[in-house]
DNA sequence: TCAATGAGGCTCAGTTTGTG
DNA sequence: CACAAACTGAGCCTCATTGA
């Protein structure tokens, strides 16, 4: 039947060029070019053919090695010898073998395999193997890997046989439904089970949406529990199977992951970011059909589909016709003709998305993705969600949910607002009520609130508001506030510590500068206190050299110093910087005078000059005034306390530059003009030339040094 | 973000061979 | 001879990855 024509491949050859084909493998199982290119001649093949079928045959002989191997080490097998030719493993590799004269092929004692292995000839299904197939495939046709793995077992088959007797009873059973010979294409149509648990579609289907009510959740069994997964627990990483259902869980919420999640995500699949981010974004948006894969029939739809009449169909579009010209878009018309769709029909029709399929030469998938886009742009833009979380956040719009899923999310639901509002009351039971009472506004948000995730503002606002009222929250507090900013704990700390620095900043400063005001008043009642004031308002404001004295000005001016703090590595504590004239001893240095970091060169040395003279005023004063005596032996005492105590020489190169600020490590001061001193209370002083105090003060950062 | 690509897997159609 | 079983190539799809 096949002799009279070369044989494609896929078609076995006729007997005599098989039986020439495994002469000459017998003598040579990996013949030469030239040999091949003889026995092409001789044969009438290509020479492409001649290969493949000896590439065949090697594989065969691997294969028959591997069986002896097992049976060798199957000793307990029933070992059954007949006289036989070899045993076909592919029927029509062995057709000419099989029938061919003994003079060629020596016969060979074939060992009958053991059932279970590939390659026997023949299995036989008896009737309750036939009870349990044909159970099974009356639940579904279309068995997934697992399903026929365990028939497999149950049955004493290979995986492989099973999924023949499914492929066969699928063909007889279509056979029997149209004996006409209507297409199985059509048929598969109507198998949503095959869409759910199959991975291809045949050429010329478009793949219908999962009917809501018939689809079986193969994720029954595993819930996603992300939540409490630490990447030490057992099953933090998953196998691709796993990570595929964790990530179809966490899409049916979340069409697109943060970069966080993402990572995330990719460290428990163990893939990489790119394949993460890729598996969602073809999740939403359908993945495109490879241009090899293009079906051919995909060009030519049936006409049928003009005639679609939906009601909700957009007019312009319902009366083109595909002859007409202007039928076919190209990528940008399209792109404009599904947007004025898209404003007045969100979600189409399939029929409506045949069509525009068809009129912009694209894939349904590339339709249908185009519409969800949109309508989930739209969704966004609406939302208040400006951070959300990648697995907890519901997206009530879910459009293809079952009935099944539905209930179970709702029960789900019922269990987590029921948990949750188990752990607020556990909460509010151990937390301190001044907490919860600082939370006015945050208190009542859920997260499944449409704004419980707050962006990085946002989160900055409500810290400094819990802030105002808790300087450093409790733990627990801590945690849901990291929670609702997507941030860590430690930052979330963070951020209270350096707005409670800040403030201490701010306050040390107001009461310098009041001190300072204050000694003003209480000593010259004279022309000089407008020239404190001044001096007062620039200590708190010293970039600036304005009077204005309103808050404004301050908090400009902790925003900067804020600012400028981030560049410091770690802040331990704050120190004051004292300026002293060059070979002065410092034990005598007057504190209240070298406190001032970035007076003025003037003022400073004015302020020197008059010391004397304030001294002898402060002294006199307390007998006058008994309040500003009590304020002033207040002040001295507290002067007293800060007496530097006898210093300790460090050379520059021993401080712990790593923790200064870079603009520090680069000041001339430090390097130029003497090794910075530390005193036992930890200032630096240092030491320099009254000249220079120019040049320092025009580093006018300088007082925010911190180590 | 998206197009392109390759690997791997599944189904179907078509074929031969084995068996009763 | 009819049917069952085994097998292959083609077509198609999913997935992961890469690079623009």
């Amino acid at each position: 039947m096949t002799e009279n024509f070369p044989s494609p491949l896929g078609r076995p050859l006729c007997k005599r060029k098989r039986n020439l084909i495994d002469a000459t493998f017998e003598n040579d199982n990996n013949p030469k070019r030239e040999t091949i290119a003889h026995l092409a001649n001789i044969l009438q093949l290509s020479e492409k053919r001649i290969q493949i079928e000896f590439a065949r045959l090697r594989a065969k002989n691997k294969k028959d090695h591997y069986r002896k191997v097992i049976k060798t080490l199957n000793t307990s097998a029933p070992v059954q010898t007949e006289k036989k030719t070899k045993t076909p493993s592919h029927p029509r590799a062995e057709t000419s073998t099989m029938e061919k004269p003994s003079s060629s092929t020596p016969t060979k004692e074939v060992v009958k395999e053991p059932e279970n292995l590939i390659g026997k000839s023949r299995s036989i299904y008896t009737i309750d193997d036939m009870k349990i197939l044909t159970k099974s495939f009356a639940k579904t046709q279309h068995p997934s890997k697992q399903r026929i793995e365990k028939l497999a077992k149950k049955l004493d088959k290979t995986p492989i046989q099973v999924k023949n007797w499914f492929t066969r009873q699928r063909t007889k059973v279509l056979k029997q439904q149209y004996p006409n010979g209507l297409t199985i294409k059509r048929e598969r149509e109507e198998s949503p089970e095959r869409a759910q648990n199959s991975r291809s579609l045949p050429a010329g289907l478009i793949k219908q949406e999962p009917e809501p009510k018939i689809i079986v959740s193969h994720h029954e069994n595993d819930e996603p529990t992300v939540k409490n997964i630490s990447e030490g627990d057992e099953g933090f990483y998953l196998d691709p199977e796993e990570s595929r259902k964790l990530f179809l869980e966490i899409w049916k919420t979340e069409k697109k992951l943060s970069k966080e999640a993402l990572e995330y995500y990719a460290k428990r699949s163990r893939k990489t970011i790119g394949a993460v981010r890729a598996w969602f974004y073809n999740k939403t948006n359908g993945k495109k059909i490879c241009r090899k894969s293009l079906p051919a029939d995909f060009i030519k739809k049936e006409p049928e589909l003009e005639a679609s009449h939906h009601e909700n169909f957009v007019q312009s579009v319902k009366n083109i016709s595909e002859k007409d010209a202007g039928f076919y878009l190209d990528h940008i018309e399209s792109k404009k003709l599904f947007r004025e769709i898209w404003k007045t029909e969100k979600k189409l029709p399939k029929e409506a998305i045949e069509f525009l399929a068809k009129r912009s030469r694209k894939t349904v998938f590339a339709v249908r993705s185009f519409f969800n886009d949109e309508t989930n742009r739209d969704a966004k833009k609406t939302s208040k969600q400006s951070l959300p979380a990648p697995i907890k956040n519901k997206d009530h719009e879910l459009e293809e949910k079952t009935f099944e899923d539905e209930i179970k999310d709702s029960v789900q639901n019922e269990s987590q607002c029921e948990e949750s509002f188990q752990n607020d009351k556990n909460a509010g039971e151990n937390i301190e009520p001044s907490w919860f009472d600082i939370l006015p506004t945050v208190n009542n948000i859920s997260e499944k609130d449409a704004g419980f995730y707050l962006d990085h503002e946002e989160s900055k606002k409500l810290f400094h508001e819990t802030w105002k009222t808790e300087r450093m929250p409790p733990k627990e507090a801590l945690e849901y506030l990291s929670k609702r900013s997507s941030k860590t704990i430690g930052a979330v700390r963070l951020c209270f510590n350096r707005e409670t620095k800040k403030n201490e900043d701010r306050l040390r400063k107001d009461k310098e500068a009041n001190q300072i005001k204050e000694k003003l008043q209480t000593e010259n009642h004279s022309d000089k206190s407008s020239q404190f004031d001044k001096e007062a308002s620039e200590k708190r404001n010293p970039k600036s050299l304005s009077t204005d004295k309103n808050s404004s000005a301050d908090i400009l001016s902790s925003e900067d110093i804020v600012h400028r703090e981030t560049e410091k590595v770690q802040i331990k504590r704050a120190i004051k910087i004292k300026i002293t004239g060059e070979n002065d001893v410092l034990d005598k240095v007057e504190p209240s005078k070298s406190a001032v970091v970035n007076k003025e060169p003037e003022k400073v040395e004015a302020s020197k000059k008059d010391s004397a003279e304030k001294n002898r005023s402060i002294t006199e004063s307390p007998k006058k005034d008994p309040l500003k005596f009590e304020y002033l032996q207040e002040k001295e005492q507290k002067e007293d306390e800060e007496q530097i105590p006898p210093l300790e020489k460090i050379p520059a190169d021993e401080l712990e530059y790593e923790n200064v600020s870079s603009s520090v490590k680069t000041l001339p001061v430090c390097h130029k003009y003497g090794s910075p001193v530390i005193d036992k209370t930890g200032r630096i002083i240092i030491h320099m030339n009254s000249r220079q105090l120019v040049n320092i003060y025009q580093c006018s950062h300088l007082h925010t040094i911190k180590l």
